[in-house]
DNA sequence: GATAGAAGTGGACACATCGTCCACTTACCG
DNA sequence: CGGTAAGTGGACGATGTGTCCACTTCTATC
């Protein structure tokens, strides 16, 4: 995208070709290697071999499998960012005069994130496994999103709710559902139920 | 307990005495180096380290860190689970003529499950981490209870939603808001919202 | 008590993964 | 071209896993 625009101090280093080709390398290797079997068994080793590349080249650019994961992850994950922000109701805010009630919006959301989770549970999980869920800006955002709309509904303790109503959004709990032969229509419909409940028909 | 009553087909093979000397130093070093700091990174070997005994004899009973702290959590989960069946409600069942709702069961669920994690999140998080939660015995009762209690309200696909309504328990989760300041109480009130939400007032 | 055999013990071993380090190679700028 | 900084790759030490087996200790039996 930007090529030397003079953005701040000091002129952005280059990134030579070689590095670029390999960076390509490890990500189509890494995409292949998340969507053949379990994202959590694999290992900086996997994806360096599946590269064709050395350790040391891999772990110059990332440190850890998740950065990997994530790199993949980011442009999907922006771009129901900017839905949520600025698209169309219900999933955006809507005009002043028809502002799509809370409830509505929470399930549109649940919805999107149940798709999202469907085409790249495999990156989700190789990106944030148990506890590191909690330290990814992405989980940051989503927690700020619900938590504005458990506000605008009136709940008290917004962010804790927050908290609690992404927690059924855990890949883990996707994976086990989808495994066991549940759809994704399902899914979704279990997650409008406690959306509607939770943020609909204020006290 | 049980000394030799000839219970199935073969005679009880009895636990030698060291070997039983052993198990408790195990499960004693076991409890203390989960609570002293992060159980997920608890290893093997410092557990056969700190009971003084090696790492073949410690592999001979437990085949790994979860199994130690599922002997520890046991009998806590199994007195939780009592009281569910059988005990007073709220969080039991109640005589047939004062059956307390499906949202007071649940809310009483969650917080007794709020009170059994504030006490015993290491032994938790030493024993399920990630999805292995859902592999576990404990997390089938749960899920059969929860599932029941949704049922009872009419809820739709009671199975999924029980999934879903289990979710903001995950060990990560409570550790994760009690660490960032959030107390048991605000939590238990958030999943109240929840509960009542959820399953209360029939549509 | 002595003793035979089973149950239990502990440390060495082979293997996997991690993350670092550094001598060598390659691309880019002038 | 040639200098140089960025990039490369494999070797290395550390840590953890799970298995194996020669040795020790317990217990039932006489």
């Amino acid at each position: 995208m930007t090529t030397d625009l003079p953005l701040a101090d000091g002129p952005p280093p280059r990134e030579r070709a070689d590095a670029a080709r390999n960076r390509a390398k490890v990500l189509a290797a890494a995409e292949r290697l998340f969507a053949a079997g379990d994202p959590t068994a694999v290992t900086m080793d996997d994806i360096a071999r599946a590269a064709g590349i050395g350790r040391g080249t891999l772990y110059r650019r990332y440190p850890d499998r998740a950065s990997i994961a994530r790199a993949l992850l980011d442009e999907h994950e922006r771009a129901l960012q900017e839905r949520l922000l600025r698209g169309d109701p219900p999933l955006g805010p809507g005009d002043a005069g028809a502002a799509p009630a809370p409830a509505e919006r929470l399930a549109a959301f649940y919805a999107a994130m149940v798709e999202l989770l469907e085409t790249h549970v495999h990156l989700v999980l190789g990106a944030e496994t148990g506890a590191a869920r909690y330290r990814t800006g992405a989980y940051a955002f989503w927690r700020l999103h619900v938590a504005h709309l458990a506000r605008a509904a009136g709940r008290p303790d917004p962010e804790v709710l927050a908290d609690q109503l992404l927690a059924p959004l855990a890949p883990e709990l996707f994976r086990h559902q989808r495994e066991g032969g549940v759809t994704p229509a399902r899914i979704a419909a279990g997650l409008a139920v406690l959306a509607h409940g939770t943020l609909g028909r204020p006290d």
